[in-house]
RNA sequence: GGAGAGGUUCCCGAGUGGUCAAAGGGAACAGACUGUAAAUCUGUCGGCGGAAGCCUUCGAAGGUUCAAAUCCUUCCCUCCCCA
């Protein structure tokens, strides 16, 4: 019964390896498990790279799995080489510790925090105060240096460099699904692809230290149909914090996917049936913006709440039109409960009248609202015809009059999709 | 500890005294085409300036020179061979 979630997680592809299925199935099945995943305070926001760990731990609890997050306060004090080409830089305890309760607030979004629910626990707990020496002779002889040159990890790292601090990553890792497991009784570990030699570095601590059968399940990584890094944008990462990627842009990050990435996304980002999916990825041409458009509501109501989702999608239909306004595409998601008539919530920028007075250019109206980075740039944007005031072009930089404003507000946009309303107070 | 290679603009990567704000590619941004997609084509791509030009940038700090990313000195970091 519990399994049937393994199940759900393989057909929507979210499983990408898993050291043992039928026995993880088994252990499943034999009742409520406790597993875990990790989350290292790199940041102090989460982004959409880690919404699949999230999403897999929501699918867990709903079948009745309890899930561990571990905060790593410790590990990221040594940091993971896993999947980079570099050394990151060294964070200071006192960001690390920043970082982990802007990610420990964010959790609490997705996972149900309550009595018997998911726990949190900061590895920091055990690993800060390890005895070099003891850990040495207790964890470090299970360790073959042979064996951990040949993951996959370590080799790409071994072309570039590796400093020893990195290398003892996996030992740290693998000691925490140790710790869990004897304490916790948790015999589950998942993460994303690259953590595979992480993960069964700690399956194997466990055999040889508690001769305890445990499991691991890695997620795809996810990449773009063009075998682009996903989740990328002009801005950077997408974050989950709407602080640091306001909710439209959020939105809009969604509604602006490829189209052969649809039925992948739909998939792994939302909760919606699997047959809704498919016939969602079915649709063509301009249909296909209506699965969009569902895409990027749900994905923005689970981060960000419904209302909050409802606005983005209201504001970026009256921009851009309605993908399906007679709502002929059938779809399961709260989405069809929203007309596209309603508030609207355009990025605002005040400007007071004195400003006004005091005379101040296009180009560094532009530059306030955060539609350039530079005059040199905003100057080049207006050449080459992508700066519009009120939906005409602007031809040539020149100063901001009070006539420009229609009942005190007034649009500007940046190419075709870029835009912000400015009220003047 | 000794020998060698190297650190270039967001990334990769040319450049080895002036013609270098620095080739080429990627990313990004804008335009055309479209469906707020992809692919393609075009343009832009350090900052300030209308422009001439000025300022900042080639690991760090000094020095040589009319002139340095390019030469010298010291330092820091990475890789690699030997011990």
């Amino acid at each position: 019964m519990s399994s049937q979630v393994l199940n759900e997680l393989e057909t929507r592809g979210l499983i990408y390896q898993c050291t043992d299925h039928p026995g993880l199935a088994r252990l499943l099945e034999s009742g409520p498990q406790t597993f875990y995943i990790g989350f290292d305070p790199t940041a102090d926001s989460l982004h959409i790279g880690s919404l699949i760990p999230i999403i897999v731990m929501m699918h867990f609890q709903r079948a009745g799995h309890r899930p561990i997050a571990i905060l790593g306060g410790g590990t990221a004090m040594v940091g993971d080489p896993s999947g980079k080409t570099e050394m990151r830089q060294m964070l200071t305890p006192e960001q690390i510790a920043a970082n982990g309760r802007g990610i420990a607030s964010q959790l609490a979004r997705f996972l149900d925090f309550g009595s018997g629910g998911c726990r949190l626990i900061n590895n920091a707990d055990w690993l800060a105060e390890l005895k070099y020496v003891d850990f040495l002779r207790e964890i470090g002889r299970h360790f073959s240096v042979n064996r951990m040159l040949t993951a996959e990890s370590y080799r790409q790292r071994l072309e570039t460099g590796l400093s020893f601090i990195e290398f003892n990553y996996m030992l740290l890792q693998a000691y925490d699904f140790h710790v869990l497991c004897r304490d916790e009784n948790c015999r589950l570990q998942m993460g994303g692809q690259d953590q595979w030699g992480n993960i069964v570095a700690g399956i194997d601590l466990i055999r040889r230290t508690q001769s305890r059968e445990t499991f691991g399940v890695t997620f795809p990584l996810l990449t773009t149909a063009n075998g682009e890094k996903f989740g990328k944008t002009a801005g950077g990462a997408v974050w989950l914090s709407a602080e640091k990627t306001p909710v439209l842009d959020f939105y809009q990050f969604w509604r602006n996917c490829e189209d052969h990435d649809i039925e992948k996304l739909l998939s792994f980002f939302t909760f919606l049936p699997l047959d809704e999916v498919r016939a969602l990825g079915q649709l063509q041409d301009r249909d296909i913006n209506r699965a969009k458009e569902i895409l990027a509501y749900e994905v923005t109501a689970l981060v960000h709440g419904h209302e909050a989702a409802a606005t983005a999608f209201k504001t970026a239909v009256s921009r851009f039109g309605s993908a399906d306004p007679e709502q002929k595409i059938p779809t399961s998601s709260r989405i069809r409960e929203l007309g596209t008539a309603g508030a609207v919530a355009m990025p605002t920028l005040k400007l007071g009248k004195d400003e006004l007075t005091a005379g101040i250019s296009l180009v560094e109206l532009f530059i306030r609202a955060g539609l350039g980075k530079s005059k040199g740039q905003v100057r080049r944007l207006i050449e080459q015809g992508g700066a519009y005031l009120n939906e005409k072009r602007i031809a040539a930089d020149r100063q901001l009059v009070e006539a420009d404003f229609k009942d005190g507000r007034l649009v500007i946009k940046s190419g075709k999709k870029r835009f912000y309303q400015v009220v003047l107070r």
